[in-house]
DNA sequence: CTGAAAGCGCTAACAA
DNA sequence: TTGTTAGCGCTTTCAG
C-alpha cells in the first residue's frame, strides 16, 4: 500500500506551491514552460496522479460522463458504447454506466446516482424518459444527449434516428419486393418497439396489405427462440403470410430457423426482414435483409457533441440524424 | 439547478449535529430510534443526496467496484455483468466498468484509473494479467475477483471455470459421437482461447484423432461471418473433418450457415460443437450443441464473494469452480 | 505568472 | 449516544 502522493509533495518537490503544480497539470499554458518542466519531473519521479475524489470535490463536478442504456446484453447498446469509448478514451473523462433494464423507474433511480455526482455530461437512450426523470435532465447543468433515436423537442441535443421512419422503409422494401401479405414480429415491446410496429403499419396501410392478424407479438425480451415461437405461431394462424418484418435481428434469425422446420423456403415463401444489421445477418444462408443502424456512429457523435460542449467548442446541430439503410439481401429477394 | 443540500442544512433542520446525521445515514443503529426518525425526517424534506466525492475524500475510499472487461459487446462478458448487477444493484455499491479491449497495456492502464479512486472492490476478467498488472492487483487494499477462469494462485479470489478442461470434455462429447476426424475453428487467439485449443488438442491426441491440418485458426475477431470463412478453409483444405469444436458459438453458427452453403447435411456430414451456450444455440436448425458456462452465477458469485469481504463476514471457499456442462444437441448427433 | 487563504462536504478520532 | 475538532487533496477566489 504505498501511500498516496499528494499535489503538496509535488510541489515541495518542484519547489513550487500546490496551486502552482494544479495550474501545470490542467492548463499547462498558464504556467513558465521552465517551471512546468520542473513539476513534470516531479511529478514523474513521485508517480503522482491526482485525487479524482478530491478534485470533484474542489470543483464541484467530476469528470465522469454518465451512460444510461436499457441492457448491457443488446449489441445494439454495446454498439453505441463501443463509439463512446472511442472517442473518450484518450480524454480526461471516465465513462459509467447505468443499465435501466428498460425500467423507466430504474432509470429515474439511476440519474440520480449519476446526478449527484454532478458529472462532466450525460448520455442517455431514448425519449421516453418519464416525466420527472425529464425534469431530472433538463436541470442537470451538464451536456445532455438523447441517443438512439430522434424526437420532438430535445432536453437537450440528440443523436438517432426515426424509429418509426427506418420501420417503414423496410417495410416499403418487402412491398417493392412483391410481398403482399406482410406480417409483423414483435417482442418486449417497448416503446421503440412500438415506434417502429407504427411504421410498419403505416406502410403496410399505405399499400393496402395491412392486416392485424399478421401481427405477432409478445411482451417478453426478444430471442432467436422467441422468433421461431413467433414465426410459428403466426404461419399456423395465417399461412398466407408471405413475409415478416422483424422487430430486430435475433427474432429474424430464429424466423430463419423455424422457416427451415416447416419447410418454407426463404425467400420464395417467406421473405424475412430484421432490424438492426448485426454482423450475422450477412453470413446467414440465406443471407438476411435487416436495416442497418449506424449505432457506432451514433456513439461517436454523442461524445463529440459533450466534448465540443464542454471544450467550449461549436458542438454543431443539436439534432444529428443518422438515417438508417435497408442492407437488401437474398432472404427478401421476392415470392417465387 | 437546485443547490445542493448538505449534510450540515439536515443536521440544522433536525436539530442535531452533522456527525450525527453522519452516523444515522452509515449505521442507522448507533443512533436513538427518535433522533433517527428527525433525522430521516429531514433528509426526506430537504431531498438530502450524500456527496459521493465528498465521502470518498473523507473516508480515503470509495463505495465503487470496478470491473475490468475485454468487450463490452461480447455477450460472454455482459452475463457476468449482469449478474454482478442483481447481486449489487440494491447495495451502496456503484460498478464502474473498463473496457480492456483484450489489451493488456490497457488493462494496467484501466487499473491505475480505478486504483486512484481507492475502489471498495476489483473484478477482472481472466488470469493473464501482466506482471505490472498483477503487482498492481496484489497490492490493491481492496478484495480482488478473478472471474471467467480458474487458474493457479489467484491474485485473491477467484470464480471460473478451466477453459481447458471445459474444451476437452466438449472433445471427448464429439469423440464419442463416433466422430473421427474432429477439426478445430478459432479466432482471436487470446490465451483464453488458446487454453480451449490446448484442451481439444489433449483430448484429440488421448484419442489419436488429433491432426494440425485440421485447425483453423484466425487473429482476427470471432464473427458469424469468421466461423463461415474459417469452415470453408478446412473444408476445403482437409474434406475428410467429419466435425468442428468451435472456439465459441458465433463461429459455431456461421460453420452451420457454410455447412449449408457447401451442401454438408450437419450432423451426418459434419458435426458441429460451440462454445458459450448462448441462447440462440438452442433455437438452431439443427440445434447447436454448446459448452454451458455459468457467466451470469459468475457475476453473481463475484458480488457476493466481494460483498461478504467488505461486510466483514465469511466469503466461502477463495477459488469457486463453476464447471460448465456440454449441452448435447442435434449438431452433435453423430456421422451417418 | 505565481502564491496565500479558505473551503468544497463529509467523516475519523477523540471527547463528553 | 452525541458532539468537537480536524482534516481528506484539491481548487477557487483574490492578491501580488
Amino acid at each position: 500500500m504505498a501511500k498516496r502522493v499528494t499535489l503538496a509533495e509535488v510541489a515541495a518537490q518542484a519547489g513550487v506551491s500546490p496551486i502552482t503544480v494544479s495550474r501545470a497539470l490542467r492548463r499547462p499554458d498558464t504556467v513558465q514552460p521552465d517551471t512546468r518542466a520542473r513539476i513534470d519531473a516531479a511529478v514523474a519521479a513521485l508517480g503522482y496522479v491526482p485525487d479524482p475524489a478530491a478534485r470533484a470535490l474542489a470543483t464541484g463536478r467530476a469528470d465522469v460522463i454518465g451512460v444510461l442504456i436499457p441492457s448491457a446484453t443488446n449489441a445494439v447498446f454495446t454498439d453505441v458504447l463501443t463509439g463512446l469509448y472511442d472517442e473518450l478514451s484518450e480524454t480526461r473523462f471516465d465513462l459509467q454506466y447505468g443499465i435501466t433494464r428498460y425500467e423507466p423507474a430504474t432509470e429515474e433511480k439511476l440519474l440520480g446516482v449519476f446526478l449527484r455526482q454532478r458529472p462532466a455530461g450525460l448520455i442517455v437512450a431514448g425519449i421516453d424518459q418519464t416525466p420527472a426523470a425529464r425534469r431530472l435532465l433538463e436541470r442537470a447543468d451538464c451536456p445532455v444527449v438523447q441517443v438512439m433515436e430522434t424526437g420532438p423537442d430535445p432536453v437537450d441535443m440528440m443523436v438517432g434516428f426515426s424509429h418509426h421512419d427506418a420501420a417503414a422503409a423496410a417495410t416499403r422494401h418487402l412491398i417493392a419486393q412483391g410481398y403482399r401479405n406482410p406480417g409483423f414480429l414483435g417482442a418486449r415491446m417497448d416503446p421503440r418497439t412500438q415506434r417502429r410496429f407504427a411504421g410498419f403499419r403505416a406502410e403496410a396501410e399505405a399499400g393496402g396489405v395491412f392486416d392485424p392478424e399478421r401481427c405477432e407479438t409478445t411482451p417478453v425480451p426478444s430471442s432467436v427462440g422467441g422468433g421461431a415461437a413467433l414465426l410459428r405461431a403466426l404461419m399456423t394462424r395465417r399461412p398466407e403470410t408471405d413475409a415478416v418484418f422483424c422487430n430486430n435481428d435475433d427474432l429474424a434469425m430464429g424466423a430463419l430457423f423455424e422457416a427451415m422446420r416447416m419447410g418454407f423456403p426463404v425467400p420464395e415463401r417467406l421473405g424475412i426482414c430484421g432490424f438492426n444489421d448485426l454482423e450475422m445477418m450477412h453470413a446467414a444462408e440465406p443471407a438476411l435483409t435487416s436495416v442497418r443502424t449506424n449505432r457506432f456512429e451514433m456513439g461517436v457523435r454523442a461524445a463529440r457533441m459533450i466534448r465540443a460542449r464542454l471544450d467550449g467548442r461549436d458542438p454543431g446541430p443539436a439534432l444529428i440524424d443518422l438515417k438508417p439503410q435497408v442492407q437488401a439481401r437474398r432472404s427478401t429477394g421476392g415470392p417465387s
